[in-house]
DNA sequence: ACTATTCTAGAATGATCACTCTAAAATAGC
DNA sequence: GCTATTTTAGAGTGATCATTCTAGAATAGT
């Protein structure tokens, strides 16, 4: 009925998604996110309404691009590789969160910074976080019922208590990634995650 | 030689950890901190330096005055009630971190949340965060070490790598909680916890 | 008591914050 | 091509940011 916006809504959002992932909610200014995305400051409020605004729909585009998507890479059957190794996709799936991002950064996960940065004041990042936690233990869960179907795992474990010990112990991960650059620890913590898988 | 200073460092260090704690570093205010300690802005610079100076403060008091007091209080040989059960010792240093803080707030750990919001660009934040979990990691593995020596625990487990197991999971448990007030997820995670201690 | 030094109170600083406004540019329906 | 509607560019908004300044109050050594 009038103009047609002059941006990819994806683009903008991976752009704005790389800034808040850096440096956090707070730290990151709208000058940050005008340079990064190359959008005017009407053109964001425009189309977010706010920083919150933009905030919110980066992480709901994070949970389906990123968070979504790897799920659906190395925990559901999607994936062939993983069909007849479901317990190394999980390992997969950890252990490719630790790959350094732009500017060598410990990024972690956008959605755990986030959690722990805004959770306790703001219940619609809490909400968002839930879910995408919910997520990821559903994937797991269901790597590990396809390891015991195959006869990898055994069948006295409860899928579903220990896809949430494995989440927290990623979680407590990309915490200590967060702190510490080198991956010195990473060998050993994988070896903790191997722990579970037995 | 001169004017002595109004007010008891401590005091104000534990004010402003609050301050932090509740909200992280970026979203705290010299306005929140003036009002907190009760303060002025003159005081503040003439005793700290700068916002980032007291933080820094404040991260070292916290790793004194918290973290140092709970391995000691929990897993050294100070206190009485755990000496004869090293293991219980582990868990409550754990399970005593999610009782909920003032205007029942999650606040987790400090170090862990300034480690998540800051740790990428800021090397002084890296090795307080640093120091601060390996004196979690010695504790834990002095007590497991206890636990083997009484018999509580089997001689064929490493202690250092188990500590570091614990450490991890605790670390992301710190992190469920803050984005997630209600603690049902408590009791699953410390049957996590246990099975660690086996 | 005097002096040198330090601390405190609180107004004032420029910079930056998220956000808004205005006018021009673009397009869909007529 | 005209009109109605939306998007864009970019200057401008008051508020708040961390920090500094200035003047006065307090105290230790002489």
């Amino acid at each position: 009925m009038a103009r047609q916006k002059e941006f990819n809504q994806d683009i903008v959002l991976g752009k704005a998604i790389e800034c808040f992932w850096q440096r956090g909610f707070s730290a990151t200014s709208m000058k940050h996110l005008e340079a990064a995305t190359a959008l005017t400051p009407g053109s964001i409020y425009n189309s977010f309404g706010s920083k919150d605004g933009l905030f919110l729909a980066c992480l709901d585009h994070y949970n389906e691009t990123v968070i979504g998507a790897r799920v659906k890479q190395y925990l559901l059957p999607a994936e062939a590789q993983y069909l007849n190794a479901p317990l190394a996709g999980i390992e997969a799936f950890i252990e490719t969160a630790f790959d350094p991002g732009p500017a060598e950064l410990c990024l972690g996960c956008l959605m755990v910074n986030s959690s722990v940065e805004l959770g306790p004041h703001e219940e619609s990042v809490r909400l968002r976080s839930k879910t995408a936690m919910k997520k990821v233990v559903k994937g797991m869960q269901y790597a590990l019922g396809q390891a015991q179907a195959i006869g990898q795992l055994g069948n006295d474990i409860d899928c579903r208590q220990r896809a949430q010990s494995l989440l927290l112990l990623f979680n407590g991960m990309l915490v200590q990634w967060r702190g510490s650059p080198d991956k010195k620890w990473l060998k050993h913590a994988m070896h903790s995650v191997k722990d579970l898988l037995h």
